[in-house]
DNA sequence: CCATCATGTCTACGAGTGTAGACTCAAACA
DNA sequence: TGTTTGAGTCTACACTCGTAGACATGATGG
């Protein structure tokens, strides 16, 4: 707390290439997320980073490498799967009804995800991301037949609810209470954790 | 069999009202679901339908309201569920298998809707027509409690396999064989149609 | 045959895009 | 203290976008 600045916009930096690097990263993640990579322009970006957008170019290149380094950082830490075991099916269906919620304005790998799809380019680093991270990590946590058929299957629906309840916010799933839409999801997570 | 899709030479209409407003709108369908609402601009549209830009304002007022009308008719015809009764999950399940193949390269409402969610605007024009068609027609056929949750829910894990296999081509989704695929997801339908 | 009006085209504008190049300025090192 | 280096900014370019307004054209009714 011993910083008195008052920071009007973002913490005015003196000079650390690190930090400001970081600030656009950061940026960019929250953009990209709700707006996707074509709705979101790099002056936009950098004005919420605080800098000009030329910095962008200066330490990501383009805007298609920020946009690849913003998607690794949303894939990377986040769990897209919750527990583990025998509650990985009801845990991910609790999460994921309480993620989605309306009233929540989460963001997330998901709205990236979605909100970035319709470009080829973006499509394709996704795709990358999803086998190094999301994938991989849903695949190791599943085991028998077809585990990696059955992990991304997961993820599909998890993306679909997040598209209907949270994207276009579609009048059922957006009414539903948390706990009925759980309900309601995890016989089906089940069904993927548990192939009988 | 009639000509390809893209008509080289627009078949020179003569003066047409009708028939040069269909050309726009079937353009526009074919367009919007291939690129997305963002990812495609009128004078795309209008050179493949044969007309200069301006007919699109003339015809449908705006680009936004010449995508509205391209939504009602990409989700009011097309199925967005198979068969009926028992055999709704399994003939679901086996054609959503089919559609979403690598080679298939098919067009349909659930591209349409996945490639222009980034939108707002565009998300809210296809929230009323899911409203209006699929959810309704499809909340008609199911019956039983929170008919509606299940069936947006059905549209939801739909969306996400368009998602991963067709757009984003995740490699377990892709390389699965259909009836594998199809044998994995119809359970999941299963639980939505006859929730036990 | 000619006037008419819907049908379609042309030019242009204002705003927004990503990014290249030249610039300023602060900090670190001699 | 003077010099070098890198952090950050400014201006500008070469586009693309949706669409407004003026203009051309061809089929049609008299």
């Amino acid at each position: 707390m011993m910083d008195a600045d008052v920071p009007r916009t973002p913490a005015r930096r003196r000079r650390d290439a690190a930090a400001t690097r970081q600030a656009i990263l950061d940026a960019a993640v929250a953009a990209f997320t709700r707006h996707g990579y074509d709705g979101v322009g790099v002056r936009e970006i950098a004005q919420s980073a605080g800098v000009t957008a030329m910095l962008i170019n200066r330490y990501f290149g383009s805007k298609e490498q920020l946009f690849a380094e913003a998607v690794d950082v949303a894939f990377a830490p986040r769990t897209v799967i919750a527990g583990t075991g025998d509650a990985l099916a009801g845990e991910t269906a609790r999460a994921l009804a309480a993620r989605t919620a309306p009233e929540a304005d989460e963001l997330g790998p998901f709205l990236l995800m979605l909100r970035s799809a319709a470009n080829p380019s973006a499509a394709e680093i996704m795709r990358d991301a999803i086998a190094r991270h999301a994938g991989r990590h849903l695949g190791e946590e599943l085991s028998g037949d077809a585990a990696g058929v059955r992990a991304e299957l997961m993820l599909a629906l998890q993306a679909g609810v997040w598209l209907l309840r949270s994207v276009l916010a579609t009048t059922a799933l957006r009414d539903a209470p948390q706990e009925e839409l759980a309900a309601h999801m995890e016989p089906l997570f089940r069904r993927l954790t548990d192939p009988q």
